[in-house]
DNA sequence: AAAGGATTGAAATGCGTATTTGAATTGTAT
DNA sequence: ATACAATTCAAATACGCATTTCAATCCTTT
């Protein structure tokens, strides 16, 4: 039925999967097999060994995503639209547990328990995300991107997202049921979520920039007056 | 030399050290048991198994945490100063690396790898500073504490000192750096971090509570006025 | 249809661990 | 000083897992 070389294929596939629930070291070479319907020394076979098939996965997960999110934020103009463009992706991107959520929850599993790959996944996946959000921040707030406070207040909002990220991934049962009114919420709750982060940001950043101004006696920024929306 | 039954004392205290540095998985009782200069049978004998050692370090995690915490940040009357208190306290926990920094490491690995005990660790350690921060923050932007807002709002916060916590975890190298402006900031720069959060937060909770206001055309609360300081 | 390479299958091997064992030693009570 | 219990020690054992092996099939080419 499933036939020939699609073997590689299925245990690829497969892979993506329990890797993605599992996290590299508690997926076994064994379950991956069972999932693709291969023989257990189909990993070996194609691919050297698990280190070597979880690299691949990667790879192809990540040219998964670029094709699927290039749907070029970046692009947009005003800087205080973008924000909230990215903060809006990030955070349904955080409640998809369709095949789509896979690329989120592995590289989430990463950051909990980094591999031999972390450094390269951080640098192809995170850095570009967190670089716009830094100079998107930066023009917000009115700073140079390189300015120190414009890598707090990134930090700030970049934290929110990936701890919900963690949150959703790792953590069955506690406090932080607290926090999120829900495990699984409806897409109202998960905008209005989004909508949260938002303002919270346009206000942490606002009162950074007044501080600044104050401290040194600039002027505060024009991009805040809107305040959140 | 370290004599008698001391052994069971060293076992327990090199424990800690190797679980907060290397988590439980990646801790080996092998490793342990030289730190401790005992035998490998040690653990067993005295434990009855590595995981029930696990559990009786966080016992004692936990106990001396208790003991050494108790300056009750939460008598504080003023919930702006509270919570002032609680970010600062928080963030110079997240940067010491002293033997009271273990706790945190121990803590914030299990978040990143649950382990059996980690509903009890979380219910223990965590939830009564999670409490207090949606109380405090309930009553700053001017909520009951079960409303969603003061929820959302605590999210932001805690995201933040827990994602500090989890960076300097792991991840050493990578976009991270970016954000944070040293992997070992001055006591300046850390107080600095501090302060930047609490300003963050501040504004954040304001337009958190201005938009209510705006919503639900009600009042924003009163303790917001200050901004910052 | 026969040969030869590619693939599959089940069972063996190897490795890094925690755990157990039983003999040697040390400490303690009489 | 002797017996008995508690502790230490080095060496087995047990186990979960990745990896290897090699014989049995399945394809492709001629």
């Amino acid at each position: 039925m499933d036939d020939k070389r699609e073997t590689k294929m299925r245990v690829l596939e497969a892979a993506c999967e329990v890797f993605a629930e599992k996290g590299y070291r508690d997926a076994t070479v064994q379950e991956i097999c069972v999932n693709a319907k291969a023989n257990i020394a189909a990993v070996n076979y194609y691919f050297g060994s698990k280190e070597q098939l979880y690299m691949d996965v990667w790879q192809e997960v990540l040219d998964r995503f670029r094709s699927q999110y290039s749907v070029d934020i970046a692009e947009i103009d005003d800087a205080g639209e973008r924000l909230r463009q990215m903060i809006h992706q990030r955070i349904r991107h955080a409640f998809d547990d369709g095949p789509a959520g896979r690329m989120r929850k592995i590289i989430h599993r990463e950051m909990g328990d980094p591999s031999e790959m972390h450094a390269e996944i951080m640098e192809r996946f995170m850095q570009p995300f967190v670089m716009l959000l830094v100079g998107t921040v930066a023009e917000i707030i009115g700073t140079d991107p390189a300015d120190v406070a414009a890598h707090r207040c990134a930090f700030s909002i970049h934290s929110q997202i990936v701890f919900l990220n963690i949150m959703r991934l790792k953590c069955k049962t506690h406090h932080i049921e607290m926090l999120l009114e829900s495990a699984s919420p409806s897409e109202e709750q998960i905008d209005e979520m989004a909508e949260h982060v938002i303002t919270f940001a346009m206000g942490g950043m606002k009162a950074v920039a007044e501080s600044r101004a104050i401290d040194g006696e600039k002027d505060p920024p024009q991009a805040l007056q809107a305040g959140g929306r």
